[in-house]
RNA sequence: GGGAGUAUAGCUCAGUUGGUUUAGAGCAUCUGCCUUACAAGCAGAGGGUCAUAGGUUCGACUCCUAUUACUCCCACCA
């Protein structure tokens, strides 16, 4: 065999191995007569960037996709990117300003030839970085959510719904993101703690000189827009304002004080002013009492004509003002501090502004119970089940889902308009042309305007597991009826309501048929601190600087090695170096098999045996394997391969067949060692696809395209594997007389006499002698009846073990020892016995377990009789 | 305000329906080793009243109740 670096650099092979993979196409799937097992990508934001977060997620799927594909699967991965409206559009919006371009003055064509054209130029960077970490996507089938099909089927979809009475457009108080100038929804907000201020403002009476009302905001700038002041009826403070008019502060406006049992009277003055336009509450309050609602704000934050002085300032800057100059002019009674929660907007983080507007939505409460159902049914499994109770409290209690946002990027809502503001929805203009005929004959198709919005984004990824099959636009084609449902999603528990409900309800929908079968949630990736990976702290690291330097594969085993399903991830980089360091040590195990030369000379005892355990030792491995995979124990799983092949093939197997210096290995054993070797590889290929792959193909000459990914995962023989239990104890007694050498100063080399006292274990030694005798480098191993002269006892289980030393024994320092052993066990035992004196437990415990207990006193009644057999001796 | 989850070694987590020697692993720490695959390593070692207080039971890390702490989700109190 070649000469082999002694360092693993995957820089070297992870190239190469990922080239030759595409090159030979093995990611592509095409349905045949296997069983399908499909994944389809949560699609990344199409202008995005590989975080910490797609890093976790999508080593998870490549590891299930890998290792369905060994179990013969048709695995079909999915990749792809989603148009994510409001991120591009911003992004594109900003990159036009750079260059001195003002999207106002674009039109809508122009704005979107520059979009594509830098989706064309720039997007689906994410996608390449996929490959960097060893995803085994279906490259071929690549989708974007904006593509012609794509899209059609998200048409499709909305005049399906409109034509069964699920989509209405009506004027709604909607959440309104100021900076992106588009309504979104309520999932897109997000509520944030804020510390901000309680401002108790003076409403004047408007036909007394003097008196005045208190009431208490923390939004004074909407004071312009205030058309009521409203107090509980029950209230007696206020039981003489009845019919009472007051002026707003500064605005001088005359408005009524109402009264509404919605006033809670001990929050604040127990006074509430009442804007209807900007507050969901009051809006309702203003419907109830029919007031007059006053818009005070711009669409983008500013303040409109009514905002008088102070129009055009931003809400904020008004805001300042506003108190400053109700403080000179004596209307501000106090502020005070005051925490309250503030919504923000998921996309831009600028606070949201209630808005009154035109807006298209969607009604839940229909699709929502069929999807609730199939997930508290267990047709859909959740992993871990405890995201089931946070699915149920939201399908439970949907709100209708505003779908229309006001950008120019995304699908746009196929509505057109008649010159007299009536509507047809149709799949085409040409359609809709039909459509509008039959309301005004001598319409001419010019005439027809079709609405400027784009629908939610959301409102094609909730369709991705069909149409990435094209299964909306022909719903019997070959593709959709072999890979849907697909097998399993991905994805983070934040996504639960904007993502994973709504597919399961557009499945259950559009085909009658559940999108997946498995959901597993990820956790969060943390930093050390437990904080959130962000920009803006600038804690995240970056993955593809990681891949560099750690391997893809050893970045993918430190993402997976404490990431249990939804357990929130604390990253380190102690975690990806430590999967480097695994890649090295299988490296080396190589390195040390490459180095043997093979004869046909007799098989050791100790070989033998050495094989024979492992194999059984794989099949319990092989087991737990699949046990963990089915349970989607990965994290679990990778750790039980990592100590598998650290601590039992390369610390104990490799070390007990390892021939002397120079000297050849026997056939037999070096055979079964390659193929042992190749199955270790086939065990962990999912997680570390790279590695594995070009260690295979040194093991055994191969043609370059023979994959590791292409054969078949071992499957244990499930029979007994009694040696698997034996060899704990060989362990233990090795392990005892390593540990004995290492307190004494004795050198590893220095060969040491060994003597056993007999007892029932004697059969098992004896097997294992050879193994014994090579590991803990002793001569031989002596059968006596009693300890001898000049050694040192150790006790494994209730085998005495004598080694003799020639330097002088310190006494003292063996009796303190061997004291507290003594002490040790008579406390066990007294627990012991008190479990056995004690009727009721012999009596109600089961046999097997009180004849354990039994077993436990003998054992610890033969240690401590030989300790106080030691200790006498010592003592003479 | 409502709901869910978590609490085990310095850190991150296992601990399957209560009973396999008064708790396991990885990382970190300490000791000794550059032993001819690997110092990205080898051989060992130390380290835990299983959050607190009760209860059920012959027996509790495991089940129940309360308390505390943290995390997450939901909700229109200005």
């Amino acid at each position: 065999m070649q000469e082999l670096e002694s360092k693993y650099i995957a820089k070297n092979i992870e190239k190469k191995w990922y080239d030759r993979w595409l090159s030979k196409n093995v990611f592509h799937s095409l349905p045949d007569e296997r069983t399908p097992y499909t994944i389809v990508i949560p699609p990344p934001n199409v202008t995005g960037v590989l975080h910490m977060g797609h890093m976790l997620n999508e080593t998870i799927q490549d590891v299930l996709c890998r290792k369905e594909r060994m179990n013969g699967k048709n695995v079909c991965w999915v990749p792809g990117t989603d148009h994510a409206s409001i991120a591009t559009e911003a992004k594109v919006v900003n990159l036009l300003k750079e260059k001195g371009i003002n999207k106002a003055d674009l039109s809508r064509e122009e704005f979107l030839k520059y979009a594509w054209q830098w989706k064309e130029e720039k997007g689906g960077i994410i996608l390449q970085q996929l490959k960097e970490l060893g995803c085994s996507c279906d490259w071929d089938r690549t989708k974007f959510t904006m593509d012609e099909d794509m899209s059609q089927a998200v048409i499709k979809v909305f005049c399906d719904l409109y034509d069964k009475g699920l989509i209405y457009r009506g004027v709604r108080m909607v959440n309104w993101d100021p900076k992106a100038q588009t309504a979104v929804s309520d999932e897109e907000v997000i509520y944030k703690d804020q510390h901000s201020k309680l401002y108790y403002l003076r409403y004047r009476f408007a036909d007394e000189k003097d008196g005045y009302v208190v009431v208490a905001t923390t939004r004074p700038e909407t004071i312009m827009g205030d058309t009521a002041v409203c107090v509980n009826p029950k209230d007696e403070r206020f039981a003489s304002l009845k019919g009472k008019k007051l002026i707003v502060p500064i605005v001088n406006r005359e408005v009524p004080v109402i009264f509404d049992e919605y006033v809670d009277m001990t929050f604040g003055t127990g006074a509430l002013k009442i804007t209807p336009a900007h507050d969901i509450n009051d809006y309702n309050i203003g419907i109830k009492h029919k007031l007059n609602s006053i818009n005070i704000f711009n669409d983008n934050g500013t303040l409109n004509d009514n905002g008088l002085a102070y129009k055009g300032m931003d809400r904020f800057d008004c805001r300042k003002k506003i108190v400053e100059d109700l403080q000179s002019a004596d209307l501000i009674e106090k502020i005070e501090d005051y925490d309250n929660k503030i919504g923000l907007s998921e996309r831009t983080s600028v606070p949201i502004e209630p808005k009154l507007s035109m807006q298209w939505f969607c009604k839940m409460k229909q699709m929502a119970e069929p999807a609730l159902k199939a997930v508290e049914s267990g047709q859909i499994k959740f992993h871990p089940e405890k995201f089931i109770n946070t699915y149920r409290h939201w399908m439970e209690d949907t709100k209708d889902w505003c779908i229309s946002r006001q950008l120019w990027w995304g699908h746009r809502i196929p509505a057109y308009y008649l010159p007299n503001n009536e509507y047809v929805v149709a799949l085409s203009l040409e359609q809709a042309f039909e459509k509008a005929k039959q309301i005004m004959p001598d319409i001419k198709i010019e005439d027809l305007r079709q609405d400027e919005d784009v629908l939610d984004t959301w409102f094609s990824s909730w369709l991705w597991p069909m149409s990435c099959f094209n299964g909306i636009n022909e719903p019997e084609n070959e593709e959709i009826k072999y890979y849907y449902p697909t097998s399993d999603l991905i994805t983070g528990p934040d996504i639960i309501f904007f993502w994973v409900a709504r597919m399961i309800m557009a499945g259950l929908e559009f085909r009658k048929e559940i999108p997946f079968k498995n959901v597993y949630f990820t956790g969060i990736v943390r930093d050390k601190l437990g904080r959130k990976m962000s920009k803006t702290l600038g804690n995240s690291p970056d993955p593809l600087l990681l891949i560099d330097k750690y391997g893809a594969d050893g970045v993918r085993m430190g993402m997976l090695m404490c990431s249990p399903a939804g357990n929130d991830l604390p990253f380190d980089e102690a975690y990806p170096e430590q999967g480097r360091n695994f890649s090295n040590k299988i490296w080396n195990a190589l390195r040390l098999i490459s180095g043997w030369t093979e004869e046909e000379t007799e098989q050791p005892e100790s070989s033998k045996l050495a094989v024979e355990w492992f194999k059984e030792r794989m099949n319990v491995m092989l087991e737990q394997i699949e046990d963990d995979f089915s349970k989607y124990r990965l994290s679990e799983c990778l750790k039980n391969i990592y100590s598998f092949i650290w601590d039992d093939f390369c610390s104990w197997f490799l070390e007990i067949i390892k021939p002397e210096y120079q000297k050849p290995i026997d056939k037999k054993t070096y055979r079964e060692t390659i193929s042992v070797f190749e199955d270790l590889m086939k065990i962990l290929q999912p997680f570390m696809p790279f590695v594995t792959e070009e260690i295979y193909h040194k093991l055994r000459e191969r043609p370059e395209d023979e994959f590791l990914m292409n054969a078949c995962y071992p499957k244990s023989s499930k029979k007994e594997n009694p040696m698997d239990g034996e060899f704990v104890f060989i362990k233990e007694i090795i392990t005892s007389i390593r540990g004995l050498r290492n307190s004494k100063g004795l050198s590893p080399k220095q060969v040491l006499q060994c003597y056993i006292k007999e007892s029932g274990s004697k059969d098992l030694i004896l097997k294992y002698e050879s193994i014994i005798t090579k590991l803990a480098n002793i001569d031989r191993i002596n059968f006596v009846s009693d300890k001898q002269e000049g050694t040192l006892s150790l006790m494994v289980r209730t085998t005495e073990i004598f080694i003799p030393v020639s330097q002088n024994i310190n006494k003292e320092e063996e009796i303190k020892k061997i004291n507290e052993q003594i002490k040790y066990y008579e406390g066990f035992i007294v627990s012991i016995n008190k479990k056995l004196s004690n009727e009721k437990f012999v009596n109600n415990a089961p046999e097997k377990v009180v004849a354990l207990e039994r077993k436990k006193l003998a054992d610890c009644e033969t240690k401590l009789n030989a300790l106080k057999q030691e200790l006498a001796s010592l003592q003479n």
